[in-house]
DNA sequence: AATGAATGAGCATTCATTCAT
DNA sequence: TATGAATGAATGCTCATTCAT
């Protein structure tokens, strides 16, 4: 069972703060040809967002990296602001279907392996989150408001993950540990991604012992 | 017979002259009026800067934000790159005031009572950090070097804090300590900024019971 | 105690990153409407340039002198000191190829006929000269280094001319000699210049006449 | 006996080709510590503009170059025009004074001595005359029309120093030599002034015994 | 008078987006 | 439909000149 309700709910209505424009959205490609194509689009500016930032990036180089034409990018993706949303979607879409996955397994779990589950499903987006993330933050002015779209849908779905999981308890508090968790989620994908440092390994260990405990001594 | 080898050889890598760089800083205000001005550009270009961002930000606004001409701005920070740095010293010179007044006040301490004063340091500058670590990502092309420089420095800091503590703790441990304090304390501080959300009281309860304990049964 | 060493090290030398200077050079115009711009566009340059000099001339100027917009100059030209590049590599190939005829010619030539030759190729470019040398001259901190390049082409070409006229004679004298006549080229496209002067046709006579015997009696 | 009427004439009401603006002139230092200080701006702003250019040099860099502060230098120069022309008219001055010492020992000089004095004479100032050329041609729109003014009173000293030397040759003759002559000049002291170049020893020789055989055959 | 900080018009250059081909 | 040349508003920065101190 998936929950598209739970997939990020982004209203393309709010997309430009003042004036909205009539709804840009990307096109969504009809043929096989133009589904791996914007495919390579979307590969080519996650690349170039994640090196270059927001602002710095620009139309001409996410076009030639993916090897098409500006005309091309332009055909599906009809401004840099619909191409950045829809990058934050697809991250949507990747962390949507891993706490899925994670909800049904809960039942069984128990609260180490639970722990496990969610740290891995966020260190392995970690790279893509924080894209997200600062994707989102570039464009808004009231810093702030649009991110909390995403932390709002991600606590919303561990939040479900924990009455699936412990469905006596109360739901105030399983929105709290839910805050309490995604934060601790996106620390340790931070402590992870980082090259190297002195005593890695050993606070890597640390931080994920503390969630463990957190969660087994619920 | 013509002769090809005997056209202009004009030499297009020696086209820029390419003068010396120039280590740019921020010039010391002199007189009273200057000091008071440079404090109002400071202020403006955080506030600039933080609401849209490095690149997207412009001079001329920041300029007009503080009531200055944009010459006045030029004549304090001779770019945008030194304005930038600027604010960054600022916001590490805070913090290592701050640390350095706790790393007076440790061996007095209990371990409840130095994360308090840990956390509340970071509480307090939450803002200007994510600001000063926005505008270090957005201005390095290999993401993730330059805000590691803030990153050690702080890490250092609070692994002296430690030492001032517990004096006879071995290095290494306490270096995996600083690393997850950091993390814990940044993590708090992202808390405590987000405007409401359901659970935040109880989750910034539980978060800061956390590292309470984590020094406290040390 | 403080510890001042602990405060952010932010090293001013790494300040820019300073991407590769990328030896930027005109873009060849692919379409037949871009031929034409291109060359409205050296046309107005060149009279700008002559006109105000290299740094005060505005690209904005040379682009409405050329009925074109300013991004188009810039596809083209990516800078102004690329534009200046082209329009002494035009004047470069303008006499290359005048040099290359009289060499060809040559030998069937006496020393009057050579001189004459020689003369009128530099009088029919004299303005296209001299705005070559300017630009040189003004884009070059060393002054004199670069507008060298340019002189020692025409020199060069000047004594194969000679070789190509009298095979017989040394390297070295056909040195002195490309000098001298390079030097006395100038001259006359110089005299030849200027709007109306008393004498201007006696002096022009006598000068040619120096040129002539200087080859004649050799 | 000195010709002050020879002087250069620069008329100060043209000095800015449209709206004069009430006749901008240097200011005549009073004291012996003005003169001297004007002597060093002038020999400052001379440095700067021959290494730069006119539009390129700074007021800035020129006061710093003198040890002045900016608004000494323009105490005496009331703007950078005036700063320029007061350089063309120190040139001016040189050179009449040596062409005037020229004059005076004429009638007792042979061709091919007369001819060493004037070719001398521009050797030792190349450099300034091509300053003054450079600044003249810089800042004037139509271009060869003010270096017309240093050329016209230049032929006109010439021509009497022809005179002087041969009283009984026609007007118009004289005036055609002294034409060819002040060439002459000019092309010898570029010569001159070019660092090393294969046959420079050699094309001087060459080009000084053509000038001297002109005056002797006469 | 002497100084140098302050001012703002003006310039080179970039890049999202359009539209002729 | 697909392409990429063309467009021009917007931005960072400079520097001659002024005038408060």
């Amino acid at each position: 069972m998936t929950s598209q309700k739970s997939s990020l709910p982004i209203d393309p209505a709010r997309q430009k703060p003042l004036a909205a424009p009539a709804a840009a959205v990307a096109k969504e490609p009809k043929r096989q040809r133009g589904i791996a194509r914007v495919a390579k689009l979307l590969d080519a500016a996650a690349s170039v967002f994640a090196e270059q930032g927001y602002k710095a990036a620009t139309m001409t180089e996410i076009a030639a990296r993916a090897g098409a034409p500006i005309g091309s990018l332009y055909q599906f993706f009809p401004n840099k602001d619909v191409l950045a949303d829809a990058l934050v979607a697809r991250y949507g879409e990747h962390v949507t279907a891993a706490l899925d996955r994670i909800r049904e397994q809960a039942p069984d779990l128990d609260g180490a392996a639970l722990a496990d589950s969610l740290l891995d499903a966020f260190v392995t987006h970690a790279a893509e989150r924080s894209l997200a993330l600062s994707l989102l933050d570039a464009r808004w002015e009231q810093p702030g408001v649009r991110p909390g779209v995403l932390r709002e849908s991600l606590r919303r779905q561990i939040a479900e993950c924990l009455a699936a999981w412990r469905p006596l308890t109360g739901e105030d508090e399983r929105q709290a540990m839910a805050v309490v968790l995604l934060q601790a989620m996106k620390s340790l994908a931070q402590l992870h991604e980082e090259k190297r440092y002195p005593g890695k390994t050993e606070a890597l260990a640390q931080w994920r012992g503390w969630v463990r405990r957190y969660l087994s001594e619920f």
